[in-house]
DNA sequence: GCTGTATTGATAAATTTTTATCAATTCAAT
DNA sequence: ATTGAATTGATAAAAATTTATCAATACAGC
């Protein structure tokens, strides 16, 4: 099927483009409006209207109103619905320097009901906590994975460290990998690993791809 | 066109796996390696061989030698080319929190040649140096945007302040924002945004997309 | 020097994704 | 109630992207 009902899988490129999708919704919620056109959704995010009711039609069930476009409070809580923001993640962090304690004391993670329930490291100097989330030495990783059913892991260790530390994570059961290390990783199959290279971030932005829509 | 010559456009989809490529090969040179298969990328990468071949026969007029495969330093060099990497970027933080700090201490920047100048924050608390890198008062930023010829800024403030940032960064003269709050900005033709929601990334990471390839 | 094989680069086909067009619908205004 | 305008959802067309196939090539081993 090529038309707006959600029989056929939804693409890749529709899931990237949630997020932003949610990020503009919460926008015009928080304006205070009730409705908001596909046109104008268009527009903010610099992408055509007729892809957005079709990414919209795979996500939410509602039918948009003519004249009045869609109920935002619904497109939100769809959104999160299919992102799976409405159920509680657990996460560790892998390397607790700067980037780690950052991400430690980050407060949006609660936003999206994401717990991080704990950083690990290497270093003796750097066991303690941070904002109330305790710092374990990485050979407690695997005890703490189990415990607390944790799936996804936020890697900021060094680049020199990182397929070790990567290593460690998948060994103790993470299926899930979020890099913040400027290196390739090897992982077996059936783990994700998304790469977050800000210095490849700021390079891309550059290179003439004005995309407002990725994740 | 639609050969393995650079006769016509690249895309963008091209475009967003060259920093996979990248970090892949300085892995694979750092082993030791002189030649590297199309296969073998692909493999690491979870994409296509004949995919890669056509990505690479966009940003590097090497060819590949059959047995062989290609230069693994060739490749580095012209992708790096490619993506700018080659010249010196000069980029501000506007936000001195946690965030803020621990990128104006991340050292990643510096093996891609670009320089963070400074950071700037509106409480007058945070005014001062973190890593070398002097924290000036927001009214600043204008007068060392135009001073250092700043093109691009990283966003790190919180998300109520974030479209206010924005606007100060465009009428500085910011063409390229990377931001790190999770709010929807609203810019003017021209302007360039790319959005990092740590949140984000990390519920996509579940969503059964296993994307290993992007930037 | 031959032979076999891995690997490339081209062409072509298939698939996915985006964009265009338009009748149908609902609200707002008269 | 009727009219007009905005907006949707469907179908169709176009464009982009990925995948398949295969002859040509250069190396490795004999």
């Amino acid at each position: 099927m090529d038309s707006f009902g959600q029989d056929s899988e939804i693409s890749k490129a529709t899931v990237a483009r949630l997020p932003a999708y949610l990020r503009f919704l919460k926008e015009v919620a928080s304006r205070g409006s009730w409705y908001v056109s596909s046109a104008a959704i268009a527009e903010a995010l610099g992408v055509s209207a007729v892809g957005v009711r079709k990414d919209l039609a795979f996500v939410s069930s509602q039918a948009g109103k003519p004249k009045r476009g869609f109920e935002v409070n619904t497109l939100i809580s769809d959104i999160e619905k299919f992102l799976g923001y409405d159920e509680r993640t657990a996460v560790v962090v892998v390397g607790a320097g700067r980037l780690g304690k950052a991400i430690l004391l980050y407060e949006g993670f609660e936003h999206f009901r994401i717990d991080v329930v704990a950083a690990f490291d290497i270093s003796p100097e750097k066991i303690g906590a941070v904002g109330g989330k305790p710092i374990y030495p990485l050979e407690r990783l695997g005890e703490i994975v189990r415990r607390h059913s944790v799936k996804a892991g936020i890697l900021t260790v060094p680049r020199e460290s990182a397929q070790r530390a990567c290593d460690a994570m998948v060994e103790a059961g993470i299926r899930a990998i979020l890099n913040f290390a400027p290196a390739s990783l090897t992982v077996p199959e059936g783990v994700s690993v998304r790469y977050e290279d800000l210095a490849a971030s700021l390079a891309m932005l550059f290179g003439s791809v004005p995309d407002k829509n990725q994740g």
